[in-house]
DNA sequence: GCCTTTACCGTACAGCGGTACTATAAAAAC
DNA sequence: GTTTTTATAGTACCGCTGTACGGTAAAGGC
């Protein structure tokens, strides 16, 4: 058995495992046992493929950030029109929000790892400041050609605009998390923040 | 020394020390003993008013939220024209945007509780659904006043409204924890979203 | 064909964390 | 004044967790 073996494939394997462990447990219950064993190994090749704990959580961390990357440019690509920007800014909502198994169990250990950078800075750095403004900077073109086609009010700041998106789709997305709110409503109040954000006067759907 | 002694103001004494640890060291450095420390008093008397780990951080969630309970009726109170939904929301604003550090502890600690909670549906219930909930109950009668006195647009969704007040802040509070936003900048964007709100067409102030 | 490297295993060790047990003075009860 | 309760202290135990150490068999280099 000990052939070659792509060591970036073993390790990525392992992260998916932790966040496994982490999305069904909690990042508290996210140990190198734990993670082995979800990954089908022993807990010495967890070891051996990532020396200590704080670089697997931390590896972990990284691989989540791509893995989110990915499946947002995947979402885009898959639009068919992509030009406008109401549809750019719906499947920005659809993937924000938490729907399916997968996407809760992402914002939930993403979130988790918020908690930890809260307290130790240097964990932040990377993922948790520049990640999000390279959204938000993303947003914040999709508007801004929004507002240059007309779609959008002229006097609105489209920055703003996009940190407001981005916030709120946090911030829904933590409610339903814990509970508060479903997924459906979730998903109600960000359409109803696009219909505002296009000045679309009709109130709501017919009762 | 042993003489008769109030026990709510010892747990509540000893709560206060967990905050402090967890909003200092953030919620998995809790240990018996650093509240202990913390509280200036033997790990065996942390034991002696909270018979287990789970009932001291569980008393601990719903001390925070009585707080924040009390900060948020001190804040009412203290408005000079309580009446106006405006001067009602910006304290919303002001209270819920972690500018000093009472308010920053607070909300990186419940936060890390929100997290935990996200795994544990029990410790979620009270605290974490009806609590929210409330508050939004009391954003919405805000703005349905509003409404009816003509100052914010009529056909908006108050109840959504109140959602998207709190997620928002939420959302912006989040961010300014892991250190993504300044305070300051936090509270320009729920600042905007309250002009908004109030069809100010005013977009922003002369540079 | 030999030796090094690579992928893996089992186990052990040390530290920490929650919990339990025993003790002890001061107050309260009677 | 004795007895019981109450608030406190120290300490010990056990399990879990991260890490380290020693071993092994297959593959590859030369």
């Amino acid at each position: 058995m000990p052939k070659r073996v792509d060591h970036a494939q073993r390790r990525a394997h392992i992260a998916d495992a932790l966040v496994r462990v982490a999305a069904r447990d909690g990042l508290h219950a996210v140990t190198m046992r734990a993670v082995a064993a979800e990954a089908g190994m022993s807990l010495n090749l967890v070891q051996y493929y990532f020396d200590t704990k704080a670089q697997l959580v931390h590896s972990a961390l990284l691989h989540l950030e791509h893995q989110s990357h990915e499946r947002w440019a995947a979402r885009l690509e898959s639009l068919n029109d992509p030009e406008t920007a109401r549809a750019c800014l719906e499947a920005f909502v659809a993937e924000a929000v938490p729907t399916d198994e997968a996407s809760r169990a992402f914002r939930l250990v993403w979130t988790s790892y918020a908690v930890l950078a809260m307290t130790d800075p240097e964990l932040a750095e990377q993922p948790f400041i520049e990640g999000p403004n390279r959204l938000e900077r993303q947003l914040t073109e999709v508007l801004a050609r929004a507002q240059k086609a007309g779609r959008i009010a002229a006097h609105l700041d489209v920055s703003i605009e996009a940190t407001r998106l981005l916030s709120l789709s946090h911030g829904v997305g933590t409610s339903v998390l814990v509970g508060q709110r479903s997924a459906t409503q979730a998903l109600e109040v960000m359409h109803y923040h696009l219909a505002r954000l296009f000045s679309d006067p009709t109130p709501l759907e017919a009762p």
